[in-house]
DNA sequence: TAAAGTTATTGATTTATATCAAATCCAATA
DNA sequence: TATTGGATTTGATATAAATCAATAACTTTA
């Protein structure tokens, strides 16, 4: 129809079907998936994409950009739970109880495509692989969470420190990035949220990979020299 | 039809309506629900409801009993994400790849009632609300996860246990049992590998608050003496 | 009922990381 | 460009929990 004609060309560029979808679907399937997406909108540096509380319309998905994702405690107190990055899909803690449970804040300026729940409802009742779709990501972050849980427990700093880098590296990789050099667009207090250790630590085992040379440092860039040490880092407590 | 009386029967106290559907759906609507259970089986203690890498091919709820869900990593290790008492869904992490990503043993006799996934999608495709009810489920299990990330990671030894114990109390209350006097039906070491402590601080943290006049313990029988001291062991980190 | 195997407790010691404190670096902005 | 405030680094010290070790208390099963 027209209208979705309309949407569709609004949004060109922020095809689903690019993003985040991790599916067994066809092509001709993905053009209706498009169809989701209805807006895209800007998140500056240090906006917020929600917050803690707001009422739950939309899941997002990041299509450029680096955001972090957080809860804040009742002493407000701040604990990281993820940095976001493009294809990844947002705020699928809301479906809970209808608010979002975490806040999402830029780390750079950002574009997210915006996809409502009540579009999601909709197109989901006549064209049901999305509901497998959606349990598979749903799913994803559950067993995404224990993982994360089962490492982070039993490792020390070194090793938190390092799967970290990895990750990252990896994640850039995954998106035509450079693997091995890269910004760290977090604090030092950032990571260490989201490891579980202190900013002091997270600076001494910074610098002390740095003095192994397994890794260069000038201030947010990072350089992974030798990859291979770094990962033999995690041999004793990789999944 | 008759197929689904026959099935409903089979089945008439393993009701999913009263188990685990947090939803806001009519009890006609609910009726329909019961059909979702086929099967229901017994579990007995020690052995697995299913194992990590499993084919995924049913969710499951606890009728009644008591068991673990735990991830092996690749040295063997076991690390436990959570115990599981009746009410509660199991095996949600499948979703994600179409095998369990965990494995789920009873430590107590068990009784679980088995929800086909094939018979999960056959129901949601003319019968919507479902899909909505398991979107809550699983987002629920992702808000479970980050509040536990969040809250543990924080926490000295005694602030886990208290919590723990509190946890587990609270959960048996749900179920009409007593509150503050019952049976930890795990071992200290389950205990520490779940709230990241090594046995021997477990078993030192509770002597500690036995020692406080907080708690009471009988090896495995657990009467809790003082609940608003152990709820005072939180203020500093309640979410 | 005894023997063997777990599981739990308790003590002594070590250690990784937190905490406290101060200096330096860097980025924003006036 | 100077000034201010946050971020980072570095050092000294404290401490909670891990580790190591040995004994004690249960459970299982022979």
């Amino acid at each position: 129809m027209a209208e979705d004609q309309k949407i569709k060309e609004k949004c060109s560029d922020c095809s689903v079907r690019e993003l985040c979808f991790p599916m067994e679907i066809t092509d001709a399937d993905m053009t209706q998936l498009d169809v989701l997406v209805k807006t895209k909108i800007k998140v500056r540096k240090k906006e917020y994409l929600y917050r803690q509380g707001d009422e739950f319309n939309s899941i997002y998905a990041v299509r450029v950009g680096f955001l972090k994702t957080a809860i804040t405690n009742s002493q407000g107190e701040e604990k990281i739970l993820g940095f976001n990055m493009s294809g990844e899909l947002l705020g699928l803690d809301g479906f809970a109880n209808n608010k979002y449970e975490s806040s999402v804040v830029a780390l750079h300026d950002s574009e997210i495509c915006v996809i409502e729940k009540n579009r999601i409802d909709e197109i989901s009742q006549t064209f049901h692989p999305l509901q497998n779709c959606l349990q598979k990501i749903l799913s994803t972050e559950i067993v995404r969470n224990n993982n994360l849980s089962i490492s982070m427990s039993s490792m020390n700093a070194e090793q938190k420190i390092s799967t970290f880098l990895l990750n990252l590296g990896q994640r850039f990789k995954m998106r035509n990035q450079s693997e091995n050099h890269f910004i760290l667009r977090m604090t030092r207090s950032e990571i260490g949220s989201y490891v579980d250790l202190t900013v002091e630590t997270v600076s001494r085992t910074l610098r002390k990979l740095e003095s192994m040379g397994v890794i260069k440092i000038h201030s947010k860039l990072i350089k992974i020299i030798d990859i291979n040490k770094l990962k033999e880092n995690l041999i004793s407590c990789q999944t």
